[in-house]
DNA sequence: TTAAAAATTTAGACGAATCTAAATAATTGT
DNA sequence: ACAATTATTTAGATTCGTCTAAATTTTTAA
């Protein structure tokens, strides 16, 4: 029952790259990880000897039901931190992922119940993401990329997938964060960029920025 | 600068034998850490490579100003966590002292200094303790042992020295806790058991209970 | 269809933190 | 003063998580 501070960092991003890309390969993991691939593998062996995950040499792994159900009370501990330290404590968007990262690894179930319950059981992080309750559920969202909103269609922005501080502090400069209301203009045919209007004024927004934001239409 | 969760729980172990007890020998760190005390003379080395404390084989150990330092943001980070599950949380004064075991080898030290603000900064722990501030300093409180209070002497409780779960229980069963106030009425010349006045009822504490719980005149 | 490239695993090592058992040093009591 | 006891350290092992370098398997593409 209590999982190391690396199994529960593996557990989670492999829930991770298996929600994105569909699949994990030993070498996405090892990348999204910063660790070298040999060390994968390592893992792989022991988190599937503990049955977290269904593991075949060279033909890849998969969290089993087991391995899901670890991996998502991680990430609702994550977001709980993170909506903590970005409501109470005042950091801001782009600081919160880091200390999360560690908080995350502290497991006392009533620490985490307590902790959302003081919270008001909010629903999504500071990111947009949302956060699981104490059962592992979730709220689904039904939002596209900025890049496929139509011309003139009213959105509200619901998430930002990415979330190195590069990105975040790029958008704070912008004044984009979540809840902000945006509306397309024009998409450039050339280089996909595309012209904004937020907060009654007029944005380029280069389509690397725009993929990694979500909105959904209002 | 990052230390380890261990190095961390060594260094504050020792602070506190050598506050308690003056002197720290293997064998009292080993029992206060539950470890062998072979494992107290490998950390020592270890330790004392980072000089963080003077170590001669046979001779004991004593902590360097370094050591100190860092023994005194681990206290602050637990007692701060301490205060913050007890009073936003809703902890009794019994569990807080296991979670913030954990929480306290969080280092971050903005995450320290803005949970401190958060919180008001506090100067005392549920358990009567001082909080050190940003700086490692610390509020003096001038206190006695119930078991050498005068009788007759108006009191308030200040602190409870032994923070077992056992203790601390017991306390609640009896309604004790910091800040109450309390009058010796009698001492029993046999096993030192005391007659307190406590809530306007009269209470029998065992001298092992007394001698535990520490008070502050009035 | 097969050779080159890419992905993955294995072999062997290391540092951290711990343990048991044995050796050694310090203390104590007669 | 010295033998017995107690405290401490050393020697050698183990587990965890990681690494590099080498081997192996799978995929790709000529
Ligand atoms: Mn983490
Ligand atoms: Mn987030
Ligand atoms: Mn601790
Ligand atoms: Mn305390």
């Amino acid at each position: 029952m209590p999982y190391t501070f690396s199994e529960e960092n593996y557990l989670k991003a492999i829930f991770h790259l298996q929600e994105k890309e569909g699949t994990v390969s030993t070498n996405a993991l090892a990348l999204h990880l910063s660790t070298r691939p040999s060390s994968i593998t390592d893992m792989m062996k022991k988190l599937s000897a503990k049955n977290l995950l269904v593991y075949k040499p060279y033909y890849g792994f998969s969290l089993t039901s087991e391995g899901k159900k670890i991996a998502l009370t991680v990430i609702r501990r994550h977001r709980l931190w993170e909506y903590f330290l970005s409501e109470k404590l005042g950091f801001g968007w782009d600081e919160v992922h880091q200390v999360a990262e560690e908080l995350e690894h502290i497991s006392n179930k009533k620490l985490v119940d307590k902790l959302d319950a003081y919270l008001g059981f909010p629903q999504f992080d500071p990111h947009g993401d949302p956060i699981p309750d104490s059962r592992g559920k979730f709220a689904h969202v039904e939002h596209l990329p900025l890049t496929e909103l139509a011309i003139n269609q009213q959105a509200i922005i619901t998430s930002v997938v990415n979330q190195s501080a590069e990105l975040l502090e790029a958008l704070n400069e912008k004044k984009i964060a979540i809840g902000t209301q945006v509306e397309v203009k024009k998409r450039s045919g050339f280089d996909l960029s595309l012209q904004a209007r937020i907060r009654n004024r007029n944005l380029t927004l280069t389509e690397q920025i725009a993929k990694n934001i979500y909105v959904k239409k209002i």
